[in-house]
Order: C-alpha cells, then sequence, then structure tokens
DNA sequence: TAGGCCATCTGGTCCT
DNA sequence: AGGACCAGATGGCCTA
C-alpha cells in the first residue's frame, strides 16, 4: 500500500538528542503524557512493566545487600539509608541510560528513513504525492538494479513492457500501478500473476494521451495481444526473474560506464531522442494524463544524472 | 472496521 | 560499561 508522505522527514540528525537536554524533556515527557499521545503510551506508563522490573531487580539487590549486611555483623539503619540513597541512585542512573538509548534508538530509525526517503528519490518512479512504503521502496530498488544490470550484461534494449514488468515484480498492485502510470502504461496490460505470468492481455497504452505510438517490440495500436511483445524476461534477460540468481548475485557485474540505450550511466555525446527506445516522452517528466502524471518523476535518461548526483552523494545523517 | 504502514519503546545480544 | 543493532510489542493513523 502507498503511504502519504509525511510533511518533512524528522531530517538533520546534526545531533545526538540527549546532547542538547532532550533526555531531560524526555523525562519530563514520561510525566506529562504528550498530547496525541494515548496515555498509556507514555514513557512511564508503558514502562509499566519493565519499570516494575527494573525495580523489583533493585529492589532485590538491596535486599542481597541488607542481607550481606547481617551476615557481616553490621545492619545499622544509617548505612541502610545510605544504601537505600545509593539504589535510588542507580535507579535513576537506569532510567536515564533507557531513555538515551530510546532517543539512540529513535535517532538510528531516523538515518535509516532517511536514507530510504534518498532511495525512493532515485528509484525509477518518484511521487511526491504518494510515496512509496518502505518495502516497496527496497523491492523497486532491488527490482531496478536487477533490470539495469541485465541491460548491462546482456547489451540489448529491453521493450518498454518488458521493463516495466521487471521493476513492477514482486511489488504491490498499486505500487505497480503506480509504475504504470509513471511509464503511461496501463497497468492491466502487465500485471504479473503470483506465478509470473501476465494477466490476459488489453492493449496496452494509454491511447487517449499521446496517441498510439509504437513502443518496444510491438505497435501499440495493433490490438496485439502482448504475448507477441518481447516476452518478459525471455528476449531481454537470461535470468529469469529478479527472484531468481542475478548477476548481482553472482558478482559479475562491472559498473558500466556507458550504455547508450535507455539509460545512461555516462554520456559523452548529447542525447539523440530519436534513438531513444522509449521515445521522447519516456525520457523526461510526464505530465497530464488521467493519472495526474504531473505529480511523477520518471528518471529515464537525462534525469538519471541527477539520480547519480543524489547517489554519488556522501550519506549525512 | 480490518488491514497496512509507521513510529516508538523495550529488552536481548554482540561488539568495542 | 556503553553503544549499535535487532526484533517483538504496541498503539496511532489512514485507506479501502
Amino acid at each position: 500500500m502507498l503511504t502519504l508522505p509525511f510533511d518533512e522527514p524528522p531530517s538533520n540528525q546534526t545531533g545526538s538528542p540527549f546532547r542538547t537536554g532532550w533526555a531531560a524533556n524526555q523525562l519530563v515527557r514520561s510525566v506529562k503524557p504528550e498530547p496525541g499521545r494515548a496515555p498509556e503510551d507514555t514513557f512511564e506508563c508503558r514502562r509499566q512493566n519493565g519499570e516494575r522490573n527494573d525495580r523489583e531487580e533493585e529492589e532485590e539487590e538491596d535486599e542481597e545487600e541488607e542481607e550481606e549486611e547481617k551476615e557481616q555483623g553490621g545492619g545499622q539503619r544509617r548505612r541502610g539509608s545510605y544504601t537505600k540513597k545509593a539504589s535510588q541512585a542507580r535507579l535513576e542512573r537506569v532510567r536515564l541510560r533507557r531513555i538515551e538509548a530510546n532517543a539512540r534508538e529513535r535517532n538510528r530509525m531516523h538515518s535509516l528513513n532517511n536514507a530510504l526517503d534518498r532511495l525512493r528519490k532515485v528509484v525509477p518512479c518518484h511521487s511526491r504525492k504518494q510515496k512509496l512504503s518502505k518495502i516497496e521502496t527496497l523491492r523497486l530498488a532491488r527490482n531496478y538494479i536487477w533490470a539495469l544490470s541485465e541491460i548491462l550484461n546482456t547489451g540489448k534494449r529491453p521493450d518498454l513492457l518488458t521493463f516495466v514488468q521487471t521493476l513492477c515484480k514482486g511489488l504491490s498492485q498499486p505500487t505497480t500501478s503506480l509504475v504504470a502510470s509513471c511509464l503511461q502504461l496501463n497497468p492491466r496490460s502487465f500485471i504479473l500473476e503470483p506465478g509470473g505470468e501476465s494477466f490476459p492481455l488489453y492493449p496496452a497504452y494509454h491511447h487517449h494521451h499521446h496517441g498510439a505510438e509504437a513502443v518496444g517490440c510491438s505497435s501499440a495500436d495493433s490490438g496485439r495481444p502482448l504475448g507477441s511483445f518481447c516476452g518478459p524476461y525471455e528476449s531481454l534477460y537470461d535470468s529469469p526473474s529478479p527472484d531468481g540468481s542475478s548477476p548481482l548475485d553472482a558478482g559479475t557485474l562491472n559498473p558500466a560506464v556507458n550504455f547508450d540505450g535507455i539509460f545512461s550511466l555516462k554520456r559523452e555525446e548529447p542525447v539523440d531522442y530519436r534513438s531513444c527506445h522509449y521515445g521522447p516522452r519516456y525520457c523526461s517528466v510526464s505530465q497530464g494524463s488521467s493519472a495526474d502524471l504531473g505529480q511523477y518523476d520518471v528518471r529515464l535518461r537525462g534525469q538519471f544524472y541527477q539520480a547519480q548526483e543524489e547517489l554519488s552523494k556522501p550519506f549525512t545523517y
């Protein structure tokens, strides 16, 4: 399922929260429930069980200490109160450590989310309005890498349909639809059944949008079954699917410098869109379709530079 | 309302 | 000892 983007990732982990007294704030928050959060979700309340465990442990320790004192013939009251205070301090330390650990964990997850956001931006279909879920982002990225590596390995251009099928392998239907919309394909034409076979075939493209432009191995307006297209994973790809073994698994993929096809990892000559296999409309941002394509980025060709630049950035958290 | 996704807390484990 | 990493639990939000 696609999820709506949150306003702004809690990014810029410029500093650990507890360097700015965040932990202390949490101590306050632990007493006063955070608005919008159920009371039982507060640190204090949610800790009830764990806290009790900690306290039980502390009390057990205290008992042990007292027993030790008795054994040693001590057991004076002053010393007892002293250990009480000491255990209180220890308890505070334990609580503080927990709060700090929580903050670190939160930070860690934020870093992970930031990385995922960056991944979302370099994945073929990037929507500002509807963002891919984490799992779908990872799946799409994997498929994308797989597809690119196959292109580099075989040196063949995939037809659009095959390419999109590869991208959408294993994705949820909403994500598949999104990718299809990005590439102006009819999702029904290539959505794979669980077994990996295509659904019964329909005219593949939105004729109303850019006309019946021939794409791939077939003419779009012929109504020819998609089976007559370059079959998925057949003509182009040697490996059966992204789910099977891939060159990435084998570690045989060399970093490609120039592939004069759909994707340009590095290009020395000016782009000639007449040679673009998918036509110029797939080489730039789409706009104005029934699926409100204006909100999407399709990262092919020229946009790939941007993607690469994005990838080249050092990871900053 | 159920299900998906997410953020957060938490305790355990491993590593330095 | 303390931090990083991980997975489970929990509750909130959103959508179909």
